[in-house]
DNA sequence: GTCTATGTTTGCGG
DNA sequence: TCCGCAAACATAGA
């Protein structure tokens, strides 16, 4: 579910709701598998008594830097969320993890699938180290990542989604990158051309910085959609081209979007605009 | 009620 | 190295 955008939406808001500089006062789990790396009660005793001192995002990684040098890394994978509630709030269906803060808020993790994980580390690095490079930082140029597509033979879509990769992109931002792009998600990495790839990087950031300013992607109404701190939904449904449009024209030709399915996932795209075959000049 | 699909990641086997 | 498959789990929609 939530993905560079999303993340980034939600640690805009965790730090625009003022918790940093809070430190926590009490720690409960509720659904130990939640925590990937300790048991709940070495978990709270941890936690207990330090204080926040940043939160950021890495690919979608959400980071809780604490002033003593450590960190909490929180990965929300399908249907993570976090809410800040008051303190006498009753707990609801799915809520696994309850940080109490010195500030009498509460932060609440709550997470439909339970396949959301925490990590409280002493250095992130081991997490962190292993992921790709940040898509809308500077050193993300068309030049980097037309080496690194050099240098693998998979299919481009499998290949954007893996975040060793490239960090961020999910199956909804690599399906409109590709359509924006007029690639299709079959092609080998290597095959691209030097304009095809100079159109993939400017499509990536596009995608990106446009669902961060739609505050991310929610798709429906239920338990299982994206919504950030507060229960706010983003707003970037309407400006999809692609993703879960099958059937509806394409936005540039009017083709009906076709779904199909690459690497075990489902994927959109207007079989017009994204051909894939190149068009073979003809020999005279 | 039953069946299928699902936005993420990991690990296994070929 | 790369790919397909299964699993973790609960819900939505047909």
């Amino acid at each position: 579910m939530p993905e560079l955008p999303e993340i980034q939406t939600i640690v805009d808001d965790l730090n625009a709701a003022g918790i940093v500089g809070t430190t926590i006062t009490k720690a409960r789990v509720y659904w130990p598998p939640s925590v990937a790396n300790l048991s709940p009660g070495v978990f709270c005793r941890q936690i207990v008594g330090r204080e926040i001192s940043a939160i950021r995002r890495r690919g979608k990684w959400i980071v809780f830097a604490m002033v003593d040098g450590g960190c909490l890394l929180v990965h929300l994978r399908m249907t993570g969320r976090f809410h800040l509630t008051s303190a006498h709030e009753k707990r609801v269906k799915h809520q696994h993890v309850i940080l109490h803060l010195d500030n009498d808020l509460q932060l609440r993790y709550q997470d439909t699938r339970k396949f959301g994980r925490f990590y409280l580390l002493d250095t992130a690095e081991a997490i962190l180290g292993a992921l790709g490079p940040e898509p809308l930082e500077k050193e993300f140029t068309a030049r980097a990542l037309g080496r690194k597509l050099l240098g693998k033979n998979r299919m481009l879509k499998p290949l954007l989604l893996d975040q060793s990769f490239i960090a961020g992109l999910g199956n909804i931002y690599v399906d409109e990158a590709l359509w924006d792009a007029g690639i299709h998600p079959l092609r080998k990495s290597p095959s691209l051309s030097k304009s095809e790839i100079r159109s993939l990087h400017r499509a990536i950031r596009k995608v990106l910085r446009r669902g961060i300013e739609n505050l991310g992607t929610t798709l429906g109404s239920g338990q299982t959609n994206f919504y950030s701190i507060g229960r706010r939904r983003g707003r970037n449904r309407d400006r999809l081209m692609v993703f879960r449009k099958t059937g509806t024209p394409c936005l540039r030709c009017r083709t009906p979007i076709q779904r199909i399915i690459v690497g075990q996932r489902s994927t959109h795209i207007c079989p017009t605009c994204q051909p894939i075959e190149v068009e073979k000049k003809p020999v005279k």
